[in-house]
Formats: C-alpha cells, sequence, structure tokens
DNA sequence: CACAATCATGTCAATATTTACATGATTTCT
DNA sequence: AGAAATCATGTAAATATTGACATGATTGTG
C-alpha cells in the first residue's frame, strides 16, 4: 500500500520540504483526508531517500538551526505518476468510531443520546464553518491544472462530506426526539 | 484505542456470536464504518476472554464442526456501556485515498483525470443505489431503542455520505470540462 | 530579558492492521 | 458423486500507526 509513501512525493512535488513542512501539511487541509505524525513522517523520509526516490539539502537557519529540505528525484516524480494514474477502486470503508457507536445506539439513555449527538452537531458544525470560510477566500475556482485546483477539488470535497455529516446528525437528533 | 474491543462486545451485545459471525457482520452495513478481518478478530476475541469481558460455549453444528459461541458477561456489557456513553471528541480525519490523490491532480492529464473520476462515480453511484434499496426495506423509521434504530441511523449515514461523495464527484468533473 | 510558543529532527516501544499461511467441515450446485 | 462455495478457526510475519521519550534552536511577547 504505502499510501504516505505517495503522500509525501506528492507533497514534496508540490514544494521542496522539510519533515516539518510536511507535518503541518497533515495539519491542514490535507489533513482532512490523510494524516501522519512525525514520528512516521521522518523514517519514511529517510526510506525514500535510501530508495533513490527523493533527496535532500542540508540549509542552516539563523545561526544552527539545522533543516533539510527534500526535493523529487526524477525516479521519485516517475512513481509518483504512476500512482496518480492507477485506476483504483474504492475503498469500502471509512471508519467512524462515532457511527460506530451510532449502531448501538439502543443502548444509550434516549436524552444522553441526544447530548451526545448534539455534541457531534456542534463540532462539526464548527468545523463546516472553517472550510466555507476558506473556500469564501476563492474568489473564483481555479484553473485546471494549477495547484491551486487540486487545493479546491479537496476543499469542496471536505465541505460536502461536513455538510452531509451535520445533516445526518441533525436528522438523527430528529429521529431520537419522535 | 481499542476500538475493535468496543465494536467486539457491541456486536455479541446484540446476540451472542462466533468469530465468523463477526467477521461477517463487518461485511456487511457495520462495514462502512469499521472493518477487522478475521485474522484480527480471533485474537481479540481470546484477549476478551482473557479480561473477562465475554465468554464463551462450545457448540457441535452437525457432525464435528467446532463453533464457539461468544457472550457478554456483565463487565463485558459494563466497559461497553461506559464506551457508549462517553462523549468522544470528533475524529479530525477518515482516510480517504482517492481524495488525497485528487489533491495532486494538477499533475494528471485532463482527460485521465475526468476518466478516473468517472470510474469513482460509477462505483459511488451503485453503492449508493444498494444502500437505497436497503433502506426502502423499511416501511417507517424503527422505534427508538431498538436495535434497529441502531441499524437504520447509521445506514441513513451511509446513504448521506455517499450522496455527498456523488455530488462531489459530479461538480469535480464539471469543473475539469470547464 | 525571561518565558512561551513554535521550529526542527529524531528514536523507541506499543498497538493496530494487513497479508499470507494453514486446516478441516458443511452445504449447494451440477 | 464430485466440485465449488461457504462455514469455521486459528497463527505468523510484515507493515502501519500512535504515543512517549529526547533534544536543541529560534521567534514573539510581556
Amino acid at each position: 500500500m504505502r499510501t504516505l509513501k505517495y503522500a509525501i512525493l506528492g507533497l514534496i512535488n508540490r514544494r521542496p520540504s522539510t519533515g516539518y513542512d510536511i507535518t503541518k501539511e497533515f495539519k491542514a487541509e490535507l489533513g482532512n483526508f490523510w494524516r501522519a505524525r512525525h514520528s512516521q513522517i521522518y523514517p519514511e523520509l529517510k526510506r525514500l531517500v535510501d530508495e533513490g526516490l527523493i533527496e535532500y539539502e542540508t540549509v542552516i537557519a539563523g545561526e544552527a538551526l539545522e533543516k533539510k529540505v527534500y526535493s523529487l528525484k526524477d525516479k521519485g516524480r516517475e512513481e509518483l505518476l504512476e500512482w496518480l494514474n492507477k485506476d483504483e477502486k474504492m475503498v469500502p470503508t471509512a471508519k467512524d468510531k462515532f457511527r460506530l457507536r451510532m449502531y448501538f445506539s439502543s443502548n444509550i439513555e434516549q436524552e444522553h443520546l441526544v447530548e451526545l449527538l448534539e455534541s457531534q452537531l456542534e463540532q462539526r458544525r464548527e468545523k463546516l464553518a472553517t472550510l466555507k470560510k476558506k473556500i469564501d477566500g476563492y474568489s473564483e475556482v481555479p484553473q485546471f491544472g494549477s495547484q491551486e485546483f487540486g487545493d479546491y477539488l479537496v476543499l469542496e470535497s471536505a465541505i460536502l462530506r461536513e455538510a452531509a455529516y451535520v445533516e445526518w446528525l441533525e436528522r438523527s437528533i430528529k429521529r431520537c426526539s419522535q
């Protein structure tokens, strides 16, 4: 599988990055669909260097702070493109602990269940609002082929996903109260 | 975390089950939100027995086929209820390989990108249709407190999620062609 | 200037998950 | 009756992921 490998190749292809940069990306937009901690990222970067897919240059910031700025080698770009162009089957499961719990909701007291649903609803609404604010920053849909086009696609995706989640929670709360 | 632990406790709480039964559940509705293979399930069942949360009875089916039918012990039900009633924070990331790839879509040829999107669209539409057929089997929303209520909630959730996915793919295809 | 937050890189142990290996019984279809 | 599909239970090795441990530099704030 090695999805992290390709996620990292993709990010480095966007722009030369340090492990720290990559860690940050996973906390930003992209983090809605893939995430990894630095403890997974640094070893993977080392491995990709060993495999000859990426290389790095050590840069000194300030007096002594060493940064390793990674960039793609030809082989890395090749493998990235191969992965991107593959027509993979849809993945059957996007794990969701909360929905799993709702499968067993008959064991929760009605009042408390509504509280749990409302707590999720609040968080999801907030998230949705944040995402919407971000998409409002685009005056128009970015040009196809630009990096921003990808940003825009996944942002829209995140918004639709959150909106559906909110819709589900709202409905579920209603269902509980009937 | 041990989500699998609680997933299994929840399933056994619904009805006494074998490892094989549990494996099947993860391939059915519930599999939309959580999944585990039998190689993960059997060791976990053993562990739960060791921890005194569940117990089993060996049943012979036919001539010689041995089944282990697991059921909840008090302590297991206690821990399940505790987990179900917790107000947990929303999980920030539902991993999605395809959307991750779309983040890097600027590296894919326009024509091929549309093909990839359409391939996903077809699969998602099919999935959505299957789910809708299932919900049509309910003549009405099940009674709150019944097991079917939980089934219904997650089924609706799956439908809304797939519909949002389909909507996103359709929009993205349009965006590519502009 | 002191403190906090953030930048920056790593390792290690534990846990979670997948893939492959392994075996045998029962049921269904031809 | 023979074959295929499904029922049924396990283990082992490899891979993926998390959480804790560890260290030091730089920047922003009061």
